[in-house]
DNA sequence: CTGAAAGCGCTAACAA
DNA sequence: TTGTTAGCGCTTTCAG
């Protein structure tokens, strides 16, 4: 490997000259400036980072620790947090938790050990307490990790309400929520979904049913429980699910009973991506404003890299947009 | 941050010492070992990464350039490949080259300059001319960078083979090719599914048709290119596509002008993720062995990591599965 | 079985 | 405007 020494000798000066070049601070001659730069090129030189973030530079790496990538939820996220870090001269570290605790606490130590400037966590799964300890900057999207990481995610709440009230408004009245549900743990954010959801219903009368729907499930096993459901219960006319891959589930399941959506059944899902909105452009869905959501996690990583600030206890929400498809409306 | 002199300082031992009890490496006397790793865990003590590979240990460090990770082909290989990654230890980290030929050039000296161990190529891009020049070990997805570099990929002309062979099958006679065809450029892999396509209907003593689709258009573009298609070409019967996605897109337009599928017309796509396995599953797809892929990709970067194995002109070609879906036969 | 000292490639005072 | 020197946190001879 070419080193900048190398290149010190190459063009006749001292490697501080180079690493001024390189770093182009203090003052240096147009001259020798021109000669570093040539043997540079000749020598197809790369400077080491490794060596460059020992002495306390940043290594500009970012952590990204998330559930799952080829959920298209998740993968659009990642991929609109890589581009705008990208364009930050960031690089991002990949790390698939894939909801195993362990995995995840492997990884963090992983992401200390390297040094990463700062750590995006993702995870559904309960938060590690060892995010509390690292000394790294962190931010969170949708999950409490500790009173000091903040959280970005997106409304939950109202997001849910417009769901459960565009059933409603289609004239549902049997409903299903199919998904995650509060189950005796602490609350999180997400959990909002079914307190709005039991909040719209109880507000005009109607009684809400559930479908759990762990993440841990196999699809295959996720369809048989939808396809039970749908077939032993036939009074069943709306449901929301607080995913959109739960919803095309949902909508296979019916075409295979030959339930016709919307007439028999509305359908509401939740997360909106563009890879829907391109492919699957019928369903009704709550869209999550994804480049938001991106900016915002990236904005506050970046307040306490650069402006060493901290957060107690903050909550960042962002409002949710409710798109109307065929799933509710006959047109 | 606490260093490996604390440690010592705090276990009442040299830094040698403490170095050799975490590379476990020399004799070290149980009683010493024990006080080390006490000390360890009181300080919360991770080693710096960087500082270890400066001595010319391995980072660790795998860096992945893709075209795109919202695409579930992509978001499959890359989560697989993560997972295998992981497990030997290794991190990820993530390049979205976004066919963006500089992005891809600037992600490269990153790579490089981190010192990354071995990096895994999946761009369809152009293959830039750098990678010849980089001393990591490489391996490519299904594209030509250099004589250096090993290829690994799917048998597109088995692959596309079958998929003309089904349409033919399900008596489809004016059959079009939508995706990605042979411009003039350097042949690559991938084109030989163009190949394979004008061979099989040659041999039918049928006409092959094309819209050339390339992915740069988007997802609106390249719907209202079917449309037209479609629309204006009462003929049509059969269709594949290089992709499941743009095949999605062909089933939505002809639902759209009420063109039923399979009856008026049939569908073979190609990637066959686990995706549209499982939310799609009524497609006709020829299904790309993504673990094998990860695998075999994996492997031959370790063993020129490893076993510093230098390759020259290698391509490694896996087969394709053909799955019958509705969209050929109607059931 | 353990420690002292040199050095990985680079940056940053401090001099000149 | 440029160079000398020390040192980032760790590993690794070489001694003991």
């Amino acid at each position: 490997m070419t080193k900048l020494a190398d290149v010190a000798k190459k063009a006749g000066v001292s490697p501080t000259t180079v690493s001024r070049v390189i770093n182009n601070y203090g003052a240096i001659s147009q001259k020798t400036r021109s000669k570093v730069h040539e043997a540079m090129k000749e020598l197809n030189y790369q400077p080491n980072s490794l060596a460059r973030s020992l002495q306390g530079k940043k290594t500009q790496l970012i952590g990204l620790i998330f559930p799952s990538i080829t959920n298209p939820f998740y993968a659009e996220l990642i991929a609109t947090i890589e581009n705008q870090l990208f364009k930050n001269h960031y690089k991002v570290i990949l790390c698939n938790a894939a909801d195993d605790p362990q995995k995840e606490r492997d990884y963090l130590n992983m992401l200390v050990s390297n040094q990463v400037d700062g750590i995006i966590v993702g995870t559904h799964a309960k938060g590690l307490k060892e995010y509390g300890e690292v000394k790294q900057a962190i931010v969170s999207f949708d999950r409490y990790l500790a009173d000091s990481i903040p959280i970005i995610g997106s409304d939950n709440y109202q997001g849910a309400a417009l769901a459960a009230t565009e059933l409603i408004a289609s004239s549902a009245k049997n409903i299903y929520f199919l998904g995650n549900v509060h189950a005796g743990r602490d609350l999180q954010p997400t959990d909002q979904r079914e307190i709005a959801f039991r909040k719209i219903l109880s507000d005009h009368n109607l009684e809400p049913h559930f479908l759990p729907l762990t993440t841990d499930l196999s699809v295959n096993i996720k369809h048989m429980m939808i396809r039970d459901l749908l077939a032993n219960n036939q009074k069943i006319d709306g449901i929301m699910t607080t995913d959109d891959l739960t919803a095309l589930l949902t909508i296979n399941v019916a075409q295979e009973l030959s339930i016709n959506v919307p007439q028999k059944l509305r359908v509401v899902g939740f997360d909106g991506t563009k890879f829907i909105q391109d492919f699957y452009p019928d369903l009704t869905t709550i869209a999550q404003p994804i480049p938001d959501i991106a900016e915002l996690l990236i904005t506050t990583l970046f307040k306490q890299i650069d402006e060493k600030v901290s957060y107690q206890n903050k909550h960042f929400i962002l409002p949710n947009k409710l798109i109307k498809g065929g799933t509710t409306h006959s047109n």
